[in-house]
RNA sequence: CGGGAUGUAGCGCAGUUUGGUAGCGCAUCUGGUUUGGGACCAGAGGGCCGCAGGUUCGAAUCCUGUCAUCCCGACCA
């Protein structure tokens, strides 16, 4: 493709929406352009990118034995009624009527339309074990979206279902996905971990999160270096860490704090440590109130804590109104003492000794605090949320924490959906019985997005040559050189012609410009015809080099093939 | 949905405090000189100052409402 001729408007200043690298890269590099908030349109060198993310997807999912499939996006309520997720997803779902008035809705997700199909076509368990995918544009109605591409209303993702008879055909099924999985985001050149995922109340024997580490990353993700293991912070076991406390048996008192209800305002009040206190936290559980503790330097992992409780909604802070009338104190003087729910403490705050609480009285505390003896935790349990700095649950190592973009997730689903909407079979002796399934889901155009925050540097993108929209750049360094220009043209050709894609710089600009604009859509090759070309000497440089070397017409050309051939 | 901020030319911004005919840089167009890391000179075009009300002789500027966008939080199959 001809400069002159392609679509790439280029900004030499970033839009002043703009937060993170990749957001201001591509809308810099002429990839996307913004429409609304968290939708965005994708211009020439975008859709390129994108396509070849989508490719690498695709063969990676054919190569695993999945089929390809294209389901509608726009869906009659029906399908998501029958499973209960018309109410589940809520506002987070863009939802329509049609001229009729029936209700419709833009697919957010597809297990109950791969589901039916499954239902309705295929005829004998002969049939599986099947996987079937589709790449497809998807819609939620995001509270937030952010971060240009990161965390998008409409966005393409691949999604993948499992169908098998049985609990080992699943996890024969989820383990070719976790395969080809790892080859996708090798091939992407991402640098990624696979993390423990919480699998939710719902059931699901297990599910781990493919994630990029990133700086700009929603997830908090915890990880060993010395023995591989990794889980996202929902999911992470904490260990105890010790700390020191007074010895010996000393005599509960209450203390007058007036106006001291933060865990800060407690260390300054007290001139201790944060650890020497137990925060007591009031959640509403579905109709109930729980009350829930962790060492006062720690927080809560609400995940954790609702799985224990086993309530089906979200956990929700108690309203200030009903922990007043639950611990008779406004909020910030909750304690154990004397509470009539039920309360969970973390395993931490069992050992702990002679610490602090709050007196459920407004403006005291509780010093010399010991369980069993002054009060009876109803549960202790792992409830907290990890930190840098805790021990690995598997070697004892230290921790390290670090921001995932989550790029991809893989899920045995179970029997949820197959129950729900009555997929079933008949087995060989006769007795019916229930699919197991898996979903499998990859952000294409999240993919995108998290090689860029990986590989940037000041001049722009460093695309990896497999998502390169262009593989190669070839600019004369004055278009009116007629020799320049000439030269230029034969490699270009050459290049095309042995299945590179090149782009040709015959714009009429200065070499300046050319030079900023090949670096800042992230071209991985640039090959530069200038004065030397004379001689049959170009210029051939790395992206991913600070420095050109020099080369023969015929070198420059051959070793470009084999670069390009060699990284794709 | 709570908190904060911002809407002025394609992009980045000033002007708003103290009301008086809308400005700068980049980009665009024309002519010329340039040509190896975002050139220079001269000229030109481009605006319902987010939108709607109000105050005023007069509003980008003050008041009210509304919409949009971004950030923090809640939320995120």
């Amino acid at each position: 493709m001809r400069m002159s001729k392609l679509l790439v408007p280029t900004l030499r200043e970033v839009p002043s929406d703009a937060e993170i690298m990749s957001h201001k890269l591509m809308l810099r590099a002429g990839y996307i352009r913004k429409l609304a908030a968290g939708i965005y349109s994708y211009l020439p060198l975008g859709l390129r990118s994108e396509r070849k993310a989508e490719q690498i997807v695709r063969e990676e999912m054919d190569r695993a034995g999945a089929q390809e499939l294209l389901m509608a996006a726009l869906l009659p309520a029906e399908v998501y009624q029958a499973s209960g997720r018309w109410e589940v997803f809520g506002d987070n779902m863009f939802k329509l009527k049609d001229r009729n008035d029936r209700d419709f809705c833009l697919g957010p997700t597809h297990e109950e339309l791969f589901t039916q199909t499954v239902i309705n076509e295929v005829r004998s368990y002969k049939e599986y074990p099947l996987t079937l995918y589709q790449i497809q544009t998807k819609y939620r109605d995001e509270a937030r979206p952010r971060f240009g591409v990161m965390r998008t209303r409409e966005f393409v993702m691949k999604d993948a279902y499992s169908f098998d008879r049985d609990e080992k055909g699943l996890d024969e099924s989820y383990n070719k996905m976790y395969d080809a999985y790892c080859r996708i985001f090798k091939r992407m050149g991402l640098d990624f971990t696979i993390v423990d995922a919480d699998s939710g109340a719902m059931g699901g024997s297990g599910s781990q999160e493919f994630m990029v580490k990133s700086p700009v990353g929603e997830d908090g993700i915890a990880y060993c270096d010395a023995c591989g293991y990794a889980a996202n912070y929902e999911k992470a076991q904490c260990i105890p860490t010790k700390k020191e406390y007074p010895e010996g048996d000393l005599s509960l008192e209450k203390v007058e704090t007036p106006d001291v209800h933060t865990i800060e305002e407690l260390v300054s009040f007290f001139g201790t440590e944060p650890y020497v206190f137990a925060k007591t936290i009031i959640y509403k559980a579905d109709d109930k109130y729980i009350a829930a503790m962790v060492r006062g330097d720690r927080e809560i992992n609400e995940v954790k804590l609702k799985n224990l409780v086993g309530c089906v909604d979200d956990l929700e802070l108690a309203e200030p109104f009903m922990v007043r009338q639950l611990t008779n104190a406004e909020v910030g003087f909750a304690g154990p003492i004397g509470l009539d729910i039920d309360v969970y403490v973390d395993l931490e705050v069992a050992e702990m000794k002679n610490f602090i609480v709050g007196a459920n009285e407004t403006g005291y505390h509780y010093k010399n605090v010991n369980i069993n003896r002054d009060f009876t935790p109803g549960t202790v349990a792992d409830i907290r949320v990890i930190e840098e700095g805790d021990v690995c649950p598997k070697c004892g190592k230290p921790i390290k924490t670090a921001q995932g973009i989550e790029v991809g997730h893989i899920f045995k689903l179970g029997t949820k959906y197959s129950k729900a909407l009555g997929l079933n079979y008949t087995d060989e002796s006769g007795e019916p019985k229930v699919v197991i399934m898996g979903c499998y889901g990859i952000g294409v155009t999240r993919c995108i997005a998290a090689a860029i925050e990986q590989n940037y540097d000041d001049n722009g993108m460093v695309l990896p040559v497999a998502l390169a929209p262009y593989h190669v750049i070839v600019v004369p360094v004055n278009s009116k050189e007629e020799e320049q220009m000439k030269l230029a043209e034969k490699i270009y050709d050459s290049l095309n012609e042995q299945g590179i894609e090149a782009l040709l710089d015959d714009r009429q600009e200065r070499a300046g410009v050319k030079f900023k604009d090949a670096d800042l859509i992230g071209i991985p090759l640039r090959i530069v015809v200038g004065k030397k070309c004379e001689d049959g000497i170009v210029e051939y440089k790395l992206r991913t080099e600070d420095k050109a070397e020099e080369k023969t017409i015929e070198q420059a050309i051959n070793d470009a093939v084999k670069y390009i051939k060699s990284n794709l």
